[in-house]
RNA sequence: GGGGGAGUUCCAGAGCGGUCAAAUGGGGCAGACUGUAAAUCUGUUGCUUCGGCUUCGGUGGUUCGAAUCCACCCUCCCCCA
């Protein structure tokens, strides 16, 4: 399922294999599909065209609109939005964070009230695998809370107790769906999430605790969320030494490209981020000198493509000028190809990662990248 | 020819004696965005050597003080002939 190929440092060179995956090579980055479409009218068919090894849907979102049951019927996630490839689903711990104020947390999981509706939602660690279940995603994540940054030593304790609660609950649910006859993805996975805010005592007691549940991946979870970058790193740092060796680890919702970088120097295998398709839709793309603000007046003459370097669909045939002048217009058309840049972009970013791990030069380009690419060109 | 209405900062459009360099939109310029309630949100938008200076169709006037009141002129719109 995870095969570490090679290491430097602390990093990892890996191949994860899953019901629709031979082999996803690691380091890898997710590309978000939330409500299982890329926003900014991206398909699944163009993301084989950016490069994406494995896509990542919202348990939550799926839920609500159009509904788990629905999906099932209509044979699972994969046919119903027609990509083939991996599927990771995230468990509606995010929107524990993100919804803060539209749920209640209890120890038998979370009340929420529909964004969309107001209608009241319950949604605990077997109410989550059991959607994802529905889905037949190839990783089903562990339903979660998280913790947003900075929080109290006192909350975060007893948050991390309780999602270590959740989890084996995620855990016998998961095993119990997967055994059933008619399950949609009878190989699915389930990966833990570590929490504990930015406590390091927290963060290694949790991993140590999960790291005892087998699961078949584990993640950083809770990060991103508030605390500043270098306290993130040193997160993982504390966090890392007590993660199983021999199974992959994604750090959720991370990041920018130099957070990537710095991830991967750190010993992770996953990434997924909104940052390439938001970004994107808000006109900033990803090269590899830097971030350029396509909306800048100084672009909009500029007959370069936004990056001479890049190979992607959108570089190789439109120029600044011309992306430019689609969002001052307001064309969807804008958004669409910022998007797809971004995704090759950052698709290509975890590919480039790869091959200097592969060539053993994994430190040059990190020392070559890591604060070039949060530039502003 | 007669009657009525209107001209405000890039645009639309408030303001109708001082608290007006002038509301609010739009446009322009810039910034933010990290397991997506986000094609969203925020700032800024006359000039300035930061003391002030020049603006509300034009000219002249009333007033301590005018985008706001008066006179004439210019331009545009509507109705009647």
């Amino acid at each position: 399922m995870f095969k570490l190929l090679k290491t430097e440092g602390r990093a990892r060179r890996g191949e994860f294999s899953c019901a629709h995956g031979g082999a996803v090579q690691t380091p890898v980055f997710m590309n978000v599909g939330t409500q299982a479409a890329i926003k900014g009218g991206v398909d699944a068919f163009d993301l084989r065209e950016v490069g994406c090894q494995i896509e990542l849907s919202n348990t939550y979102h799926l839920h609500l609109r159009p509904g788990d049951g629905l999906i099932r019927r209509l044979g699972g996630l994969h046919k119903f939005m027609n990509w083939d490839g991996p599927i990771l689903t995230d468990s509606g711990g995010f929107q524990v964070f993100s919804l803060a104020s539209l749920r209640r947390i209890k120890e038998e999981g979370v009340y929420f009230s529909s964004h969309i509706d107001g209608q009241k939602i319950f949604m605990g660690p077997e109410e989550s695998m059991r959607i994802q279940s529905n889905l037949g995603s190839d990783v089903a994540m562990a339903f979660d809370e998280c913790v947003e940054n900075p929080a109290a030593y006192e909350y975060a304790k007893a948050s991390c107790q309780r999602t270590l609660r959740w989890l084996e609950r995620c855990k016998r649910e998961h095993d119990r769906l997967n055994a059933l006859p008619d399950t949609v993805n009878p190989g699915q996975l389930l990966f833990g999430i570590n929490q504990g805010a930015t406590f390091p005592d927290l963060r290694v007691w949790h991993m140590e605790e999960i790291a005892k549940l087998d699961c078949d991946g584990y993640a950083i979870g809770g990060l991103a969320v508030g605390e500043p970058t270098q306290v993130m790193y040193d997160i993982i740092d504390a966090v890392e030494p007590h993660m199983p060796r021999e199974k992959p680890r994604y750090l959720m919702g991370v990041g920018t490209p130099s957070n990537i970088i710095e991830g991967v120097a750190r010993g992770i295998d996953f990434f997924d981020c909104v940052m390439p398709s938001r970004n994107g839709r808000h006109g900033k793309l990803f090269t590899w000198e830097g971030t350029v603000n396509i909306l800048n007046a100084k672009h909009a003459t500029d007959d370069r493509p936004v990056s001479e370097r890049c190979g992607c669909p959108v570089c190789r045939r439109f120029s600044r000028a011309y992306l430019r002048h689609l969002f001052k217009a307001e064309e969807t058309l804008g958004l669409r190809l910022a998007v797809l840049h971004n995704l090759y972009f950052y698709n290509e970013l975890t590919a480039k990662i790869r091959e200097a791990l592969d060539e053993g030069r994994f430190a040059d380009f990190r020392a070559e990248y890591s604060e070039k690419l949060a530039a502003r060109v």
